[in-house]
This record gives C-alpha cells, sequence and structure tokens, in this order.
DNA sequence: TTTAGGG
DNA sequence: CCCTAAA
C-alpha cells in the first residue's frame, strides 16, 4: 500500500488523483488565517463526496475550520478518484505553518519508508519528519505569498519490494511572487497502491533544468574518457543534488529527502528549500557535497594559510576576503558555476599590485602571493579580471577623449585612478594579443608610452 | 599545470 | 565565469 500526498500551493491544473484507501490525515494550521468561504465549499465538496462514496468516511474538524478555526482535521477513507481539499489562505498571512500528521492517524504505514518530494517558492519550507511521521509545511514570509508544491510518499515495506514506486511530480512551481489572495493550498491524496501502472505515464511536469542535460551529456562524455581532472570531480556532484545543497545550506532549509529502497535507490527530489527562520527548519542536514570537493575546499584552504603577505592587508579587507571565501566555499559545492562573485576594490588593488610587482602573466606567482588569504580567485581568474581592467580602461580612456556623457559602468566600480594605474602598468608590461589590437597607447616603448605614462603619473599618487 | 584567449 | 588549446 502505497500513498502519496501532495501539496500544492501554486496554481493549479487539475490533477487527477487515484483514489484513497484506508488513508487518515490530519492538517493543523497553526498561524494561518483561512478563507471561511472556499475552504468551507472545498470541505463541504469533500464532505459530500466522502458521505457519497464511502459511508465510513469521516470528516472531523470541519465545523471548526468553517467558522474559523485554525484546524483541519479528516480521515478520509473512501476510493474517490479525485479527492481535493483546497485551503485558501486569508489575504494577509505573513506566516504560515502546516503540518500533516500521519504518525496519528495512519493505519499501519511504515515509517521507514518514506520518501518526500517537496519543492516550493516563495518562502516555504518543508520538512518531513521521519520519527513522527509529520510533514511540516511551514512559511514565514510576509509578502511574497506561499506556492509551492510537495509530495510525499509513504510506502508500506511489504508492498514496496516487489513493486517500485513510480516517482512523479503532479506539478510544477512557479517562483513567481503571487498575492496571498490568490494562493490556494490544495491537499491531494491518492493511492499509488496497486495502481503503479496507471501512474506509470504521468511524468514530471518540470522539464529539467539546462545545465543538468547539458551535464548528464556531459558526463557521459566524461566517463568515457580517460582522465579524471580536479575539475571531474566537481562534475561528480549531480546538478540537481548541487541545487538542493546550494538551497539547503544557504538557506538552511529542511532536509527533505529519503532513500526508500521502493525507489530502486533514487531519491526522491526537488525540494526547493526557502529562507525560514532557524527555528522552523529540521534538525538534520543532508550533506549533498560530495567528499572531494570538501577535500579540495580543505587542501586549498591549508594552501592558502602559508603564512603569506596578507598580515600587510589592512584588516578589513581580511574580512572582506573572509566573507567572500565563505560565501564562495558555501556555494562552491553546489554548482559549478562560481555564483559572481564582484570583485571588491582591494582585490582590484591587489591585484594590480601583484601584476606591478611581477609582471603580466605570472598569474600563479600574484595568486600565491597577493591572494593568499582568499581561496577563491584562482589564477585564471586573476587573469580575467585583469583582462576586464584593460578593456575597462581602454574604454575609459577612450571615453575621457570622446568626453561622452553617458559613461557608464566600468568607471563607477573601478575608480578612475585604479584604471589609470592598470594602463600604466598595461604599457610596462604589454598584455598579449590585447595590446596589439589597441595599438594606440600601450607600445611598451617609444614616445606612445610616454605619453601614456604621463598620463597616468598625475593619478597615481591618489591611487596608492 | 599554467597561460592565453574565445565565449 | 567557463572552457579549451597549447605550451
Amino acid at each position: 500500500m502505497s500513498f502519496r500526498i501532495v501539496l500544492d500551493f501554486n496554481t493549479f491544473h487539475s490533477h487527477k488523483c487515484l483514489g484513497i484507501e484506508h488513508f487518515s490525515f490530519a492538517v493543523d494550521f497553526d498561524h494561518i488565517k483561512i478563507d471561511s468561504e472556499s475552504l468551507h465549499s472545498s470541505l463541504t465538496l469533500e464532505g459530500e463526496r466522502t458521505k457519497q462514496e464511502d459511508h465510513d468516511g469521516k470528516l472531523h474538524g470541519a465545523d471548526d475550520v468553517c467558522s474559523g478555526s485554525n484546524k483541519l482535521l479528516g480521515t478520509a477513507n473512501s476510493r474517490t478518484t479525485d479527492d481535493i481539499f483546497n485551503l485558501a489562505p486569508g489575504s494577509s498571512n505573513a506566516s504560515f505553518l502546516g503540518n500533516v500528521d500521519f504518525g496519528s492517524y495512519s493505519q499501519g504505514f511504515c515509517t521507514t519508508d518514506i520518501g518526500v518530494d517537496l519543492s516550493f517558492t516563495g518562502g516555504h519550507n518543508v520538512a518531513f519528519d521521519q520519527k513522527e511521521s509529520k510533514l511540516m509545511i511551514s512559511s514565514s514570509t510576509g509578502s511574497s505569498g506561499c506556492s509551492g508544491s510537495a509530495t510525499a510518499c509513504l510506502d508500506d515495506e511489504n508492498m514496496s519490494d516487489n513493486r517500485p514506486v513510480k516517482r512523479k511530480r503532479l506539478s510544477s512551481c512557479s517562483s513567481s511572487k503571487t498575492n496571498s489572495e490568490h494562493n490556494e493550498s490544495r491537499i491531494v491524496l491518492f493511492n499509488e497502491g496497486n495502481r503503479g501502472d496507471t501512474l506509470v505515464t504521468e511524468k514530471r511536469l518540470r522539464k529539467p533544468p539546462r545545465r543538468y542535460s547539458e551535464e548528464s551529456v556531459e558526463q557521459k562524455s566524461r566517463s568515457n574518457s580517460k582522465k579524471s581532472a580536479p575539475r571531474a570531480s566537481k562534475d561528480k556532484s549531480r546538478p540537481s543534488e548541487s541545487h538542493k545543497h546550494q538551497w539547503q545550506k544557504k538557506l538552511k532549509a529542511a532536509p527533505v529527502v529519503y532513500k526508500d529502497k521502493s525507489f530502486n535507490g533514487g531519491c526522491i527530489q526537488v525540494p526547493f528549500g526557502l529562507p525560514i527562520e532557524e527555528s522552523h527548519s529540521a534538525k538534520k542536514i543532508i550533506c549533498w557535497e560530495p567528499e572531494e570537493i570538501k577535500e579540495n575546499r580543505i587542501l586549498c584552504i591549508k594552501d592558502k594559510n602559508d603564512v603569506e603577505s596578507f598580515s600587510a592587508e589592512s584588516e578589513d579587507e581580511n574580512t572582506e576576503d573572509e566573507c567572500a571565501t565563505k560565501v564562495y566555499n558555501a556555494q562552491k559545492g553546489n554548482s559549478r558555476r562560481k555564483h559572481h562573485i564582484s570583485w571588491t576594490l582591494s582585490e582590484v588593488m591587489k591585484l594590480i599590485e601583484g601584476v606591478s610587482e611581477y609582471g603580466v602573466g605570472r598569474w600563479t606567482e600574484i595568486k600565491r602571493l597577493q591572494f593568499s588569504s582568499s581561496s577563491h580567485r584562482t589564477s585564471v581568474d586573476l587573469k580575467d579580471k585583469w583582462r576586464n581592467l584593460l578593456k575597462a580602461s581602454d574604454t575609459q580612456l577612450q571615453n575621457r577623449r570622446k568626453v561622452v556623457v553617458g559613461r557608464k559602468q566600468t568607471s563607477q566600480q573601478v575608480p578612475e585612478s585604479v584604471l589609470c594605474r592598470v594602463r600604466e602598468l598595461a604599457a610596462i608590461y604589454p598584455y598579449p594579443r590585447e595590446n596589439k589590437s589597441k595599438n594606440l597607447c600601450s607600445a611598451p616603448s617609444s614616445s606612445s608610452f610616454k605619453s601614456t605614462a604621463n598620463n597616468m603619473l598625475i593619478s597615481l599618487p591618489t591611487v596608492m
């Protein structure tokens, strides 16, 4: 016997649900005003259906709900194919705390075989307490409203052995902020029990992100190739997991994925953790980070701690770097692409200093000596940044000549004087290819160099 | 592994 | 930032 519960806080398509057999549930809303009208109608509908189709069906607490209380208890004991409870949260709710309790009502569920498939956006957090067999849904966002979906599976151990449960997502969730007025909460109960076949055809509605497909292809090709470069270890973290990890770690969302043998070893997936108060989050955090990445990070950090010149840096610069490092560490294991950490002025200065000291192209040297304290910023990053600085300084120069009014992006982040310094260094240490194209001022020799050098030397004192 | 350069 | 070729 297998039950699946879908909580859908999105705008809904109407999902067909399978029948419910001997299933009890309780929904508890602690901090929610429930729109009595819509809830009433829904419950009435449900009540009628229950009565019509199963005389044993009971519906507890309907009075409470309709009178505005925050409690909804129910026992669904029917075989309907479309059991849907609609709960419409009131308009001005800043907080939503839902609790679907299987433990106290279910009959003979095996709580060890519980899978949860959760996906929430818009400020919800979903946690599944395995001991209590409780599915906790909480939201603490005020304005963003609620949207999202949750799917939970309870599988009877006895059944799951010979009948693998089909994974299924019934709803897609949008991250768009919606008005609370328009939110609905739908609880869909259905039984997958001997009906696995009927479910097979239903596919998840949300198509995997592009990176996912890209990477799965990539993994295939990569597994065929011989090398496992350091990057390959990064790639081993599966993207879906990466995202989960990212969200969970960053937002302290509750872990909601449990392995279920009935799922053929696969995880039920896609929790979208959302910003919630820590007190709401569950206790257990599943770490998705592959060991290798952890190790790499440790090595990396160790590496950088080789007592370097960064003691010369000002304190706030160090904290800046540490901060960025933390962010980076939090993100590193999660997605293959670093989340753009913008360069601080101090970093730019360090880069410039390094270039002036070691010359352009000695990126590893510069990284080792100037960026020892920040484990992000690889030598490649330095190179890229230098290239960008060069470009910026160039455009800045052109802008200044043209007296263009619309100077925009470049000189705002990086002070003009810094760019001048960059130009100076570019003149001294010609950057391959870059200098060729901009033959105007960066020729390292003769007259053009003099003029550029003069230009910058004026502003240099302001920089250093 | 590091650099250069394209995307 | 990422990716890759070349050194």
